[in-house]
DNA sequence: GCTTGACCTTCCAGTCACTGGAAACTTTAT
DNA sequence: ATAAAGTTTCCAGTGACTGGAAGGTCAAGC
């Protein structure tokens, strides 16, 4: 399988899996022509990590949970206190994007938005 | 006011500042010993910047915003124009996330964490 | 055989908004 | 006089790609 073939049973772009090879998370056997020869195992691989990063995760997780995921002798624990740390992560950019959603929407409102020049929002950008 | 007084009177690392004016957000004068030189407006101006940037703004429209201010003739819609482009990305971020925390919880929920290989996550990431 | 086009390769640069660190200069305090 | 603190510039790194250039390879049509 060539690479545009597990960039389409992947949804991933090609240049993506490159970069994963780059940083050492597939490693993709090489054809007599030099190009990337992936294995259904691989493709399976590659669709774990998609799936990873749609979840948030960072490549470095991403390299740790593949690791645990290939590891039979592996510790629920270890993997659930990823996602944890994860999800900690995840709930506290929530709660900032929360926090500048309230007061955005707050001064949008606020703003008449025509051609006059007084506006609450530069007001409050000013101000503090 | 050289670079750390202004830093401190913004709250801003001066590393920060230095950047800033190397984008051309801010022009400090500079003193005849080559050290930059803070007015009261221009401290002024960074803090318009710190907020602007604690509300999520890019530092384009902090550009804009900035300019926006400075403009006596400006009018409120272009400001607000800004700030409703902004808020709807921050909604769109927010609802990902949000997807993101609804998904991790379960899994984090339904993982025993404990000595044992068996894992929902593991499942979850694989299987998609 | 030859050409065209689609595919593949590597490598370099850019994204965003800083941040860290090195080397060298100036100012301030002792 | 010296040491410490503050300042300067410049270069490199962050995360996770993405775009593009230059060049090699493959399959199809003439």
């Amino acid at each position: 399988m060539n690479i545009s073939d597990a960039a389409k049973a992947t949804g991933m772009p090609a240049k993506t899996i490159r970069y994963y090879e780059d940083i050492g998370l597939i490693r993709p056997a090489r054809g007599a022509n030099g190009y990337r020869q992936f294995s259904e195992n691989q493709v399976h691989q590659l669709r774990f990590l998609a799936r990873a990063r749609a979840l948030g995760f960072g490549i470095e997780d991403c390299r740790s949970l593949l690791a645990l995921w290939q590891d039979q002798e592996r510790a629920s624990a270890d993997v659930r206190a990823i996602a944890r740390e994860h999800l900690a992560k995840i709930e506290a950019k929530i709660a900032a994007l929360t926090a500048m959603r309230a007061t955005l929407s707050d001064l949008v409102t606020a703003c008449a938005g025509n051609d006059r020049p007084d506006c609450p929002i530069l007001q409050d950008l000013a101000q503090k």
